[in-house]
DNA sequence: TCGATGCCCCATCACTGATAGGCTGCCAGG
DNA sequence: CCTGGCAGCCTATCAGTGATGGGGCATCGA
């Protein structure tokens, strides 16, 4: 039983009830060991969650990078729609996202895509800008979706997917009209 | 002792201690008071986050609603702005709202600044994407901001400030470049 | 005067994250 | 081959959490 088992079963307790449900025991009692001895494996309950949080969004991470060959606007925009894929992959995916601090590895990622899009064309402080206005809505947007769908009370009968791609087009344009 | 004293004592206790240090425990102490008696005013603790989330977002939501003389595009930002301060007033305020089922109170302010927007010739659809995109960008650009206010860690020196009203203003620029 | 009800208390529950210290088996060094 | 160390789990226990049941007191209307 290592790191990798362990935040794979946390993961699948994640989907089934939810983050709130999340406990060591429970936890342990999946893995068929006590619960003291999940911390031999990690420092505390809150260096679980990173590790479950990195895991679930490492298919956002691991995407490819952009190529100088890509179509900035089309890369924008699909690079949201990854990490918004991630984020829905799992219960509370965004709860869960927004309770962590970011391991600053994928550091090297965000210069890359930062680079690309000056590459392209765009103003540093743009680039920067458009980053973190996708990112930031992208976040918010799907916690809100999950929010709703934690609680069985209906909400307004909203096409999320398609308000996404709404409001992600009104960014991306946003920062295509900037005056440059 | 009535809910007034007892969530206002609550958002002081939030913005010492953060909102996981909110026990109704260190509530009731603080109200000298013990724990159980918290229970006759409040459902649960739930319930009571609810009635502080709602006593945070009070100045936004109690703020004067647009009139037709007003120029959407001053109003959305100046909406997402107040929206945003009354975040940023209590620690943690973002995770405190994001964490809380709205009251469906405040329904008719919402159908009232749809209908100014639309008044002021945007497509209801439109309308109805600038709100959503806007309130999902200022949850998220806050939540992030405040968890990186929590960790002692220093961040990227990122004018919070600066880079909200950038990415704001790309919204609201995509918003008023919609063929329509 | 008396009963009802608003408001609080005490006692206690199940559960949580976390720590201290002990047992066991495997594997490398003599 | 033996033997010491340590990886990996265990038991026992802690303080703190949200929550419930039932008791008591005081105030207020009949």
């Amino acid at each position: 039983m290592d790191r990798d088992t362990i935040v794979n079963e946390a993961l699948t307790l994640l989907d089934e009830l939810g983050l709130d449900a999340v406990s060591t025991r429970q936890l342990a009692k999946r893995l068929g060991v006590e619960q003291p001895s999940l911390y031999w494996h990690f420092r505390n309950k809150a260096s679980l969650l990173d590790a479950m949080a990195e895991a679930a969004i490492a298919s956002h991470a691991t995407a490819p990078l952009p190529t100088p060959s890509d179509d900035w606007r089309d890369w924008l925009a699909e690079n949201s729609r990854s990490f918004r894929r991630a984020l829905l992959a799992h219960r509370d995916g965004a709860r869960l996202h927004a309770g962590t601090t970011p391991q600053g590895t994928d550091l090297s990622r965000a210069l890359h895509k930062l680079q690309f899009l000056v590459s392209a064309g765009l103003p540093e402080h743009d680039a920067r800008i458009a980053m973190l206005t996708t990112s930031h809505f992208t976040v918010g947007s799907v916690l809100e979706q999950q929010a709703e769908e934690n609680d069985d009370s209906e909400g307004p009968g909203l096409d999320r997917a398609e308000a996404f791609e709404a409001g992600l087009a009104l960014i991306v344009d946003g920062v295509a009209n900037r005056p440059r």
